[in-house]
DNA sequence: GTCTATATTTTGATAGAC
DNA sequence: GTCTATCAAAATATAGAC
């Protein structure tokens, strides 16, 4: 139950380091987030938090996994996702400005082929694209969607939209209404004939 | 019709650079990019670029402009936006991976707020949403969208898909078709009673 | 585990010759 | 208009003491 002793501080400390990682992350991006300004935050000198995490990548990577997790499972990060849980996510997001800032960044950044994120998102969007278009063939069978629309198709746009929502939100948070918009295109889907 | 002979070698010149900026930025985004880089693959030195372009900002905002008037009037971009432009933008972005990742990399950065580019995407979202709301307003007087539907989140809808879109594109090209996922959405807007 | 000190690299920008 | 040379300021990462 209690972490062996001689390990329950180090423990505390890299929790405090990645705490003070992601407000950095979220707010600079990877490359303006200077490791020496993380570690000035969480306490301790530069060279203290490379003990912790000998790169900045792998500080980096590590807070991200964090961030998936907050949306489920610590363990596996693969629980069943739904539209629902999509729409509930966003609602949440509008809390957590800094999260929703981190993902945006990240998730730019990776599209460079050499990024060190980039397997990760393309797993992070197979996974989310899979488990939406599950969802969606679910719903046709039970008749709430029309069997015409095309269920990868469906999956992708609800993706699409929630990020497209979260890049016009962070830049015009009173221009948009996030969860409210993807409401509204959840009602076109199950609307449609 | 031609540009006065002392100038002409300069004129050129700046063309180069920014044809070079735009692929860096592009790869790199804004702060990976770095002048010496450009100037190498113009063909020149670092100072010798910024004698044309006097420092990063400076060129990376001239490169921002340019990207934008591809998809219309160079002289104002003021030009008349529609539903029917969005979506032959994204056909036409299918063809320079280049250009979209320089939007996305550069609309992710300009989140924060200290960025250069914020207000540059601010206004030209703005701008966007509201050429398209009037689209949509349009249509509706015509018929051929619901007058249930509120212009501004549809407006908002579109740009966000557009946007969303092309980030899953350039993580996974085969696994995602911009244009044909855009006029799903569009079929669902004006399918919808 | 954490520190100080430092090596190394890279960056944006400037000065001044040609 | 372009160059070489250089500055000053960061950054990541490492070495070694405690």
């Amino acid at each position: 139950m209690t972490e062996r002793g001689p390990y329950a501080k180090g423990v505390a400390k890299r929790e405090e380091i990645l705490a003070a990682a992601l407000e950095h992350f979220a707010r600079k991006g990877y490359d303006r987030a200077s490791v020496r300004e993380i570690a000035r935050e969480a306490g301790l000198s530069q060279a203290g938090l490379l003990h912790h995490f000998s790169t900045k990548e792998e500080l980096f990577l590590e807070v991200l996994r964090r961030r998936d997790d907050r949306d489920g499972d610590p363990e596996q990060h693969r629980h069943v996702h739904s539209v629902d849980h999509l729409i509930h996510a966003v609602e949440h997001n509008v809390d957590e400005p800094g999260l929703v800032r981190l993902f945006v960044s990240m998730s730019a950044e990776s599209v460079d082929e050499s990024s060190p994120t980039r397997s990760f998102f393309e797993s992070r969007y197979d996974w989310l694209r899979g488990e939406l278009r599950a969802d969606i063939e679910r719903r046709q069978k039970g008749g709430e969607i029309s069997p015409d629309l095309d269920p990868d198709d469906v999956a992708s746009l609800l993706v699409a939209a929630a990020d497209g929502l979260q890049l016009q939100w962070l830049l015009q948070p009173d221009k948009v209404d996030m969860p409210n918009q993807l409401k509204v295109l959840w009602d076109l889907i199950r609307k449609n004939a």
